[in-house]
Parts: C-alpha cells; structure tokens; sequence
RNA sequence: GGCCGGAUGGUGAAGUGGUUCAACACAGCGGUUUGCAAAACCGUCAUUUCGCGGGUUCGAAUCCCGCUCCGGCCUCCA
C-alpha cells in the first residue's frame, strides 16, 4: 500500500486534543468499537455511533487499504438486562439475545454500515476462557480481590490513575449518585468483575462456573461484569494495545476507564490499551440524549418506516460526530429532500450510462483532495458532504450541456465520494425509495389523465393528478412525456 | 458538589487568527419554463454579524478572562 499522503486526524479523548494519527503498524490498523447488549431493537443513537465509526473504519480502510484495517465490534450477550427481558417474555436469554442481534444486524445493513471484521460474543466459550484467565491474573497480582459473596471486583485503588480518560478525580465524585453503593467494595470506586449468582435475581440463567472455565483463584458461579469482556474481547481480537477504541460518550465513565484499568493492570508499565479513544455524541430529542431508560427513543426500524435509511445516514453525516445532533422529524425530511436532489442527478446519469458506478480511486485527484482532506480532518463529514453536492452540482451541469467528457468525469469523482460516505448505493433503483410498479388502478388513473390531456380536458387531468398525488404518486409532464415517482 | 461538552441566518450545519471565512444543504422569496403544475435552471436569502460583557492583537466567530443559558457523566447507557 503506498504511503498515505494524506495525515488523518483524530480527536484523543485522552488528550481532548486533535491529533495525528499514525497507527502501531501500516498493515495492521486496529480499531476496536463497544457494541451493544442485545436485549432490544437498537435505536438511532445505536445508528449514530456506528454510522460514526462505519465512517472511521472506511476511512482507515482507504489510506491502509481494505485489509490492513482489523475492526472488532463485540455483542454483550450475556448480561441481566437480557435476563430480565427474556424472563419478562418467557423466553431463553440466549434465543433472546439471538434475535436482537439478528434484528441489528438488519439495521446496519440497512445503513449500509459495512460488516465489521469481527464480532465477538462474550458468551462464546473462547471468551469466557479468556474473561475468566484475565481475571484470575488480575487476583494474582492483587488487582482484584474475592468477596464474602464470591463476586470478584477490581481494586481501583491499585491503579492510581482510574478514571484519567474522563478527567476524573474520584475523591471528588458523588458516590452512589445514581447507583447504590455495594458494602463489600473496599472502595466505593471498585467495580465488579465477576458477578457471582448470590446477589443475582435471576440465579439460574447465563450462569457459569469459573473452575470449568479454568479458574484457579475464584469460585463462585456467575457471569462477567460488564466491562471485563471488551478488554479481552480487544486482546483476543487486535491484540495487547489496540490503535483506536471508540464508543458513545455515555461509555468514557465508567465503561472505558474500567477497561482501561483491566487492561493496563496487566501490560507493561506504560503500555496503553488504546492509542487513540474516540467517543461520538449523543443523538438527542428535544436537547435531552436519546437513551432507552428515558424511553425517548426511535428505532432504527421506526424511523425506517418514514424515512429512507440513506437519507437518516445523510442527517447523522451532516454534523460533525462529536457533537449532538437532535432528532425531529423536519431535520429528517430535509435529509430525504437533500438526498432525492442527488439522486435526481444520480439517476439521470445512469440513464444516459448505464455502466456502475465507481468506488475505487487510485492516485490522486485535485477534484478529491478537499473531500479526502475534509475526512482526514477529524472525521470532518459535513464538508466532505458539501464536496460530494459540489459534484452533484457539477454533474448536473455536464447533463444539461451534453458535454459527455465532463459527465464521466464528474459521475467518477461524485461515485468515489457517495460510495466512502455509503451514500447513493441503491442498486438498480438509483432513488432513495423503492419505485414499485404501478398497480392496475394507478395505471388506469394514469392513462385517464394521458388521454384527459390529449383532449386538452385540463380540470380532469388536474382532478386525475391530485388523485394520484394523494396516492403518493407525483406527476411531472416534461417535453418527452410524462413521469411519475413514488414520493 | 466535581468533571466534561455545547451556543453560528427561517432551519440543519461547516468554519478555531488574516487574500470570497460566514462553505454546503433544507425551507422561503422573485424570475425562466409549463395549459396550470411538478421537476429543472437563474437570481435572492446572517453585509460592523457568529449566546452576553470585557481583554489580547495591525486584525477574532476563531485566543484569554468573566457571565448567562442548555446538555452530558459521576458504576444501566452508543
């Protein structure tokens, strides 16, 4: 792969600081991504978060090349909220679990978030090995310690800098502020890493032994905290220290600072889990953030059924990631009205060229250094946006004037920018919503109207067109006939 | 209480010291076109203005200080 001549970079949390990224090794670029726990249909922070990274990882994947990027996005599969959901519905968590994962891996689908390179499962018995072998490391080096109740938690004491991704100072927190404080903690800081069934509600399910699992240094049957699985989902998957780890900014405190904790307790003094944490912000409603215990939330699969899945990628892309974005229904509508005018030019390039579009693009091109340079500042996808209606814009013009050289040209560049921003890849249909063919009804309605206008009969063509408008059919009479679309 | 983030036209939003820096998009308005529309095109759309008040500077939306308002986190969370 040749050298990128472009630097990307990247907001660090660690530093709050915008800084250039260059990765452990050019042929391996290791990006690691908090997935979600499957207990529910993911909602449009869910699509925000991996719209965001969907964009970082096909970023990385151009300056790298398709193969040197290695992206992990881990299923907490096993977790009390999914036992709790599975025994409200009568159900298994496993085949619960199942089911949401199936029903997300729809939906970034739908979004066109490319598949990444791993998803990892905490209830794979690989992980929990591994879960349980980290853990017991972690006592042994005293990192961790055995209750009376046989949970196993983290002793944030032994790691003086807990909490420094998010810039915290723990003796200035309001312990217990949202949850209760645990009495067998020797500090209220500690967390859990082994989640041992005594405590448990829900004794039976997603339960574990750690001797079979190979623990030598605790007992107690149980399930792995919650944080403990990405840090070894991430040494599994990418190795001891990862390039970029990234995640909603709701998981800096305490999600990310405990894996930090996990993990650097057990490398090399100075040795990092993570190079670089990004975090994106929260897709918010009415200026609160979108969260599932609020019950302020759109599914995915809501939201798909008024709006096409590239025009909700388009609003997620026209602010940059870490700032929030508030969702309302006329931000959506304006998305799908801004995508139907690319497509309008899209499309009426396919007509006159019906050969497919291009993705790739080697060497250089001044027309595309703004968009690169724009992605490699930071992600930046509002201006890398603007690029890609400049070539629309272009491409329109090139259409209008017949100059075919300048079609080629403009369709190649707004190809290349639609295909890295996942934008305008509707195969066959080149729209944003599915045209289904008209019915017998509507044709009829059509061809009345056809012949209303042959007559010069003008009230009944109108009548005939509002007709079919209030069927969601729009008319456009234009010099070589008349068109209709789906609105 | 601590820490963190945000505030830019009618709307979303880019821009973090200086030659079109207020990009781009949506909406609106005027026009061309049309039987009328739609679509498209042309034009217009923050002109001491970037939450408020100071300061630094030859020069600030952009840096510094103070303030107001909004949001987030402080062991469920993307």
């Amino acid at each position: 792969m040749p050298k990128p001549n472009l630097t990307l970079t990247l907001t660090n949390t660690l530093t709050r600081a915008k800084e250039a990224f260059t990765p452990h090794s050019a042929n391996n670029v290791t990006l690691y991504v908090c997935g979600i726990t499957p207990y529910d249909h993911a909602h449009i922070g869910h699509a925000r978060a991996y719209v965001v990274f969907d964009i970082l990882f096909r970023t990385l994947q151009r300056l790298y090349g398709d193969n040197a990027v290695k992206y992990a996005r881990n299923f907490t599969d096993i977790d009390d909220k999914i036992i709790t959901r599975a025994q409200e519905v009568g159900e298994q968590p496993t085949q619960l679990a199942q089911t949401f994962i199936a029903s997300f891996h729809k939906d970034m689908a739908a979004l066109n978030c490319l598949p990444p390179t791993a998803e990892p499962k905490v209830s794979d018995p690989k992980v929990l090995k591994g879960i349980v072998a980290h853990i017991d490391a972690l006592i042994e080096k005293q990192f961790a310690y055995v209750t009376a109740s046989g949970d196993v938690m983290y002793r944030t004491q032994k790691f003086p800098s807990f909490g420094a991704l998010a810039h915290r100072k723990l003796d200035e927190q309001q312990h217990g502020a949202r949850v209760k404080a645990d009495d067998e903690k020797e500090s209220p800081n500690d967390f859990v890493l082994w989640k041992a069934n005594a405590k448990s509600a829900t004794k039976l399910e997603q339960a574990f032994s750690p001797k079979d699992l190979g623990a030598k240094l605790f007992s107690a049957p149980g399930r792995p905290g919650w944080h403990i699985e990405c840090s070894v989902m991430a040494k599994q998957e990418l190795g001891t220290t990862i390039d970029i780890h990234g995640g909603g900014e709701d998981l800096q405190f305490p999600h990310h600072c405990c894996e930090i904790a996990q993990s650097e307790a057990l490398l090399k003094p100075g040795q990092p889990l993570a190079r670089f944490w990004l975090h994106n912000g929260f897709i918010t409603v009415g200026g609160t953030k979108m969260s599932k215990s609020l019950g302020n939330f759109t599914t995915i699969k809501d939201a798909l059924k008024s709006y096409s899945a590239e025009a909700i990628r388009l609003w997620l892309l026209q602010t940059h990631y870490r700032k929030p974005v508030d969702y309302t229904p006329a931000a959506l509508a304006a998305a799908e009205a801004s995508l139907a005018k690319l497509y309008a030019t899209w499309n009426a390039a396919f007509k006159k060229d019906p050969k497919p579009a291009v993705t790739a693009w080697k060497g250089t091109c001044s027309r595309l250094n703004p968009f690169r340079r724009a992605l490699a500042d930071d992600l930046n996808t509002a201006a890398a946006l603007a690029e890609l209606h400049s070539a629309s814009n272009f491409l329109a013009e090139a259409l209008r004037n017949g100059d075919e050289q300048k079609q080629r040209y403009w369709r190649q560049r707004m190809g290349y920018m639609a295909h890295h921003l996942g934008l305008l890849q509707n195969p066959q249909a080149h729209t944003a919503k599915p045209q289904t063919p008209l019915s017998a009804a509507e044709q009829a309605l059509l061809t009345a109207r056809e012949a209303a206008r042959a007559s010069k009969n003008w009230p009944e063509s109108d009548r005939l067109r509002d007709e079919l408008k209030a069927q969601g059919i729009l008319i456009e009479d234009g010099p070589t006939g008349t068109t209709w679309r789906r609105a």
